[in-house]
DNA sequence: CTGAAAGCGCTTACAG
DNA sequence: CTGAAAGCGCTTACAG
């Protein structure tokens, strides 16, 4: 390793002072009324030597770290990891990293993640709020560091968001059901109180009540895969009269399909199924399954623009930016118009 | 935000030196023979205060990060983000954080990347290496860098790495096929150097000339999908006797199943289809498709056993440890024995 | 057993 | 127009 350049060897170089040399690299040779020669001598030097200024020493200087925090529960899952690579892509256009971290369902770990963010002097956070964090992310917000959060929101809480139109988008999909002829229309969510499953879950409600239906909810105590299975298939086995469900998450329509596979095939081939969150899978289903899809690009866009213009300063620190996305719904053959 | 507490702080509430206080907290209180009610003082006032060391000051100061650069084509790329997921994990029970990034198949990016990261003083790598940037990868693992490479290693180059037994599981799925009857298998790679899409071709060529049968093989000019697409399709137009087809990556084999959507439903029932990578749409197709799991969590441990002792200095920097999987093939519906 | 002091590589207020 | 010097918060060789 050729041991690394610094400001100073520069500097010595050229026989002009650090100050100087720091000033042009930074590109304030104008403001600092540098002169043109010396700093066209310090820029080719810098380029005839490869000079790379070290972060650490800048950002302990600065307090300025260009690193962005990405918190979410499981980065495996397609949602986030989509979102990651755009919001990846977009920060590095401006020059900062992502830091991230799957949280796993463990409010322990992901409070020490704070705290590592914290102390790496993460300089903004883009986070997926897991239940239970609630207290420590609003502390973190009342600290002015730049906070988005994104796919949930806390009514009542002080902050940047960028979430999808939960119950509008959910509406409309029971809808686009009742106006396919399904009239026992059964929905499928977990035990919670994430404020977008309420949502999704009040959708829901409200098409049913207003077409005078009969509202099939199943809540599902979400331990893990095994356990959500068989609460479906119970609920399936007793609500006989089920025309279509609706899944209110990614995970949640999985395993609703692996239940289906293991019931009996006449039950199911009468059950049209609708899943919140479009991902590959739905599309080379057989039949293919209706899915309202969260607009993906837009979501991380958002995002970005806020949490960029809160780095740059332009928006005042106490001012938040609340965005509300309309999903699509991608129709397909899962729920087609009754015969 | 409370201002942070820094080590002299503690020092001048306990009237005793900064020196002390460092040594105590790294718990070099014994060797440096520090008393032990002083250093009882230490820890007591830092449990109090909740002191957290500034890890940028100590980064400096040390030349160690504690944080391990990622490095895939497209970290949303189920394979990647698992075992994104899983070295995260690991890393961080040995407080190591991840710097994630993908190149998305952009080389001049991946530069730009691997300098980033060796500007944040990353103290280790796991790179999944990009076609195009051997040599700049070679040159990173000859600073004595901790590298692990995975999923793909460069013959000839020393470097650590892990990957799958790529031909042997091809050539044992092959033989699968050919158990089960099936005589006119084709492959669908793409046109590349990588050694391990090599690798794959190899073993379906050794299992086809061991059984005297006739080779039909795809490369594909992988531009974007929707070219892939049209490649296969021609490629089962015109090899009318195809009976199977192995494909030989995950996005691979979602191409195929795009192009065969397209076909004639009769010519398709009439192929056996094997991919290369599990992930949950095979196991969820209609029939459900038979294929080659790679060893996740077994890629992830040996990456991070090998990343963790060379970190720690157990292994000279210069010995390579190269560590081959066996792959498991799960099959399913897609692959069943011909009438 | 403990401390004063240098130094990691940068930025910037101050002085000229 | 340019530079000397302090300081970000740590660690550690050296001295006692």
């Amino acid at each position: 390793m050729t041991t690394k350049i610094k400001i100073k060897d520069i500097a010595d170089e050229l026989k002009i002072s650090s100050t100087t040399v720091s000033f042009v690299i930074n590109g304030k040779a104008k403001e600092k009324n540098i002169s043109i020669a010396v700093a066209k001598k310090v820029l080719d030097l810098v380029a005839e030597w490869g000079y790379q200024p070290n972060s650490l020493a800048k950002s302990l200087r600065t307090g300025k770290s260009k690193i962005i925090g990405f918190l979410v529960d499981d980065i495996s899952e397609p949602f986030f990891s989509r979102i990651a690579r755009l919001i990846d892509e977009k920060a590095s256009e401006h020059g900062y990293k992502i830091l991230f971290s799957s949280t796993r369902n463990n409010n322990e770990k992901a409070k020490e993640l704070l705290q590592i963010f914290r102390d790496r002097h993460v300089d903004g956070y883009v986070i997926a709020l897991p239940e239970g964090l609630e207290a420590e992310v609003e502390r973190l917000i009342k600290t002015e560091v730049p906070v988005v959060l994104f796919d949930r929101y806390v009514p009542g809480m002080e902050s940047d968001y960028v979430v999808t139109n939960n119950d509008e988008s959910v509406f409309r999909a029971t809808q686009h059901l009742v106006e396919n002829g399904y009239k026992n229309i059964g929905f499928v969510t977990i035990e919670t109180e994430q404020q977008q499953m309420l949502d999704r879950l009040l959708g829901y409600e409200k098409s049913i009540e207003e077409n005078g239906f009969k509202k099939s909810i199943l809540k599902i105590e979400y331990k893990n895969s095994e356990n959500s299975i068989k609460e479906i298939t119970t609920f399936v086995k007793s609500n006989t009269k089920l025309d279509a469900v609706i899944f209110a998450a990614n995970y949640i329509c999985m395993d609703g399909l692996r239940a289906f596979r293991q019931l009996d095939i006449n039950t199911l081939n009468k059950i049209a199924v609708l899943s919140f969150d479009d991902f590959e899978l739905l599309e080379f289903y057989n039949p293919p399954i209706t899915a309202i899809a969260q607009p993906i690009e837009e979501i991380a866009d958002n995002i970005m623009k806020i949490l960029l213009s809160k780095l740059n300063g332009n928006i005042k620190a106490l001012e938040y930016k609340q965005v509300t996305l309309p999903a699509l719904l991608n129709v397909r053959g899962s729920t087609l118009k009754r015969a």
